[in-house]
DNA sequence: ATATTATAGACAATATTAATCGGCGATTAA
DNA sequence: TTAATCGCCGATTAATATTGTCTATAATAT
């Protein structure tokens, strides 16, 4: 049971787009190429990003994505909801009320899974989390933790195909 | 990206063998047909609750499983953890270290992926309240919210094949 | 002994994930 | 206005994971 890799696409892509500046944009050749990505599936999960509203998309020569609103605005949980759905991760079918009881007397109140509320509350938790956790967070957490060097030229690397 | 439904199978027969005496078991061919699950599969699920040490399992004629300790000492997590495994959700396949930077000058020391790190204490904040709650609570809250009938059936319907 | 049960592993069907391919329309630059 | 570049969309394939089944084996109560 894991996410899909296209979670762990685009939050690395979308690291790069948050210092681009909001006339520029980003192609996906160039985010695949840096990182050495399938570009095909990339721009899938873009197209999962684009229709979610947090990136919006630039059509034609030149063209490619940008951020579509502030990366304080964006959390984590909004970048996974949108590539992963937002399906539960854990998969309720009721058993219970499959079960040979009920299966005797149908006209019993279904009633809602207490093992699935719990299931519920604790993924909250997860969400609760990684809501609390924005682009702009990330951003200021790599400066902190990377080389200058290395985000300088990865910067450089983005800007370079809009001189 | 959702848990098995291992998971839930699990959980639900848990619930069924909490209150079975300690000196008795209950067999798969009963747990699959009152709740009109495979067999085959279920007895899957059980060998790796067996192998976590969460219920032990009595072969032969009459054989089964049984809590292999408290319900009290047995969380929700446990039980996922088991059937599941340790496996995180969130998949790190360290693209940064494949990006084109890195490629360049690789001398560069392997930091560890602050997106990954985030994940990890989102995933984290879940595991812990998935630890709060062990089989004698949902036990407890089993009580309170299903109709006694059902519950005084349901116990008699796993205790009879013991007589 | 025999029937019943867990255990283990090989096998198979199905679903999901990851990725590719090809055609379309939009846009820009020449 | 034409050619090249790009995002967009749907169909298709390949690989992998899930959800089972089937068979053989070992343990055990009757």
């Amino acid at each position: 049971m894991q996410y899909s890799v296209g979670v762990e696409y685009a939050l690395h892509c979308l690291v790069y787009l948050i210092d681009v500046p909001s006339k520029e944009s980003v192609g996906i050749k160039d985010l695949a190429e840096f990182q050495g990505l399938s570009e095909t599936f990339l721009s899938k999960v873009f197209g999962k990003l684009s229709k979610a509203g947090i990136v919006s998309s630039v059509s034609g020569v030149k063209g490619g994505y940008r951020l579509s609103k502030s990366p304080e605005d964006i959390s984590f949980w909004d970048v996974i909801e949108a590539v992963e759905g937002p399906k539960p991760i854990f998969q309720c079918k009721n058993i219970k009320d499959n079960g040979y009881l009920y299966r005797e007397n149908c006209c019993s109140a279904p009633s809602s899974c207490t093992i699935n509320l719990v299931m519920l509350s604790a993924e909250e938790k997860m969400r609760d989390y990684l809501r609390s956790k924005s682009l702009s967070w990330l951003n200021e957490e790599l400066d902190r933790v990377l080389p200058k060097q290395i985000r300088e030229d990865t910067q450089k690397y983005f800007s370079k195909s809009n001189i």
